[in-house]
DNA sequence: TGTTCTATTGAACAAATGTTCGGGGTGTAT
DNA sequence: ATACACCCCGAACATTTGTTCAATAGAACA
């Protein structure tokens, strides 16, 4: 790619960043200093041609530049690490964890901030962050939010001919009986656990 | 919003999701089941008014939607629940954790997998993913990746007059001392812990 | 020098596009 | 009822915009 061209590509994308939309042809000219909306086009058929951007042809302002930048991958999950290789090194990278698709669907699930030592044998600790799936049931086994008689806890879910258990993942805890005559509900399902540690990434 | 201004809206996003730019009027029309124009001109209009949408007049392809999305909020953190409100409501809300901010921050760093039980006691188990932020140096006491003679181990770091040694945090486990001969080197901090549970959100 | 290739220009064209105007319809609140 | 907000239509208009084409300028090269 020639420098004008990657001034081009970069107008482009300066843009698209202030305004919204794609520029026109000759919006591109005038801010470029060229003064032919004809040169323009030129210049845009080449770049396209080399696979940098994308056009309808015959429809205004539909230059979509292709980013080159790979940041949807999210962030490089390192497996086994090879003897004597630079850790980043793409032997050792075993896939990406696509932390930003995750958030896009996200949709209603929320933190919840960990009390007490209850599930400590789970490796739930106070201070940790539950990622919450908001959900009417919960199949046997699962750990969920649930919330009895007005309190809120996250425990195991387990249903029996007995009726229904919430099971703690600690010895020092009793399993608790839900009763007919409790007010129960579940919240939702634990998706997903993050446990914050250095000052430099507190959030709050 | 009414049901139709919605559906407006929902349009011109999924069709700039397809195409890469804004619809035309007359595309929205067809789109919509609309014979003129001007009905959607008109609908355009109340849309701005109302502040939902962004528009440059008398220029082709301008729309953009704001994003009423607070994904740059990020999740929103549940602390205690008041007894008998529903859990999203805003009294519940102690904050949000910004994954995406972290993530553009998170420039360099990866995801190790755990594997042994070797830092238990902590909360950290195998399966679970912890974020290193590479680093050349680590201060006492903090968790780290470490790689002691090809090996790379999670481990708390402690540095005494007697020499560094690498704390485990699990009495099944014994301190490692770093002797002079070793090759030694710090990878990084251990920032965060990311633990995946549930099927739905399996990543890989 | 002449040749060839590419980049640029200016003008003109045709299509796409936003806009305006007058008309009508429906529902809701005053 | 009246007013108002919302929704719809069709036609015409002015502008924006992508496109094409012949001509020119400049560089690279034999």
């Amino acid at each position: 790619m020639t420098n004008k061209q990657e001034r081009l590509l970069q107008f482009i994308l300066d843009f698209h960043k202030d305004n919204g939309y794609s520029p026109s042809i000759r919006e591109i000219a005038k801010g470029m200093g060229v003064s032919s909306p004809s040169t323009v086009k030129a210049m845009l058929d080449r770049l396209e041609a080399q696979g940098v951007l994308n056009k309808s042809s015959g429809v205004a302002r539909s230059l979509s530049p292709i980013s080159q930048e790979q940041e949807d991958l999210g962030i490089p999950v390192i497996g086994r690490i090879v003897a004597g290789t630079p850790v980043m090194a793409e032997e050792n990278i075993e896939g990406y964890i696509p932390v930003k698709e995750f958030l896009k669907n996200s949709n209603g699930g929320f933190f919840l901030i960990v009390d007490g030592y209850s599930m400590k044998d789970k490796g739930i600790l106070p201070g940790d962050y539950v990622f919450i799936q908001p959900c009417k049931e919960i199949s046997n086994g699962q750990i969920g939010a649930f919330r009895l008689n007005g309190e809120v806890t996250l425990k195991t879910f387990k249903k029996t001919n007995e009726g229904i258990f919430l099971l703690p993942a600690n010895e020092d805890f009793e399993p608790i009986p839900v009763n007919e005559d409790d007010t129960f509900e579940v919240i939702g399902r634990y998706v997903m656990l993050l446990r914050l540690r250095e000052q430099g990434y507190k959030f709050m």
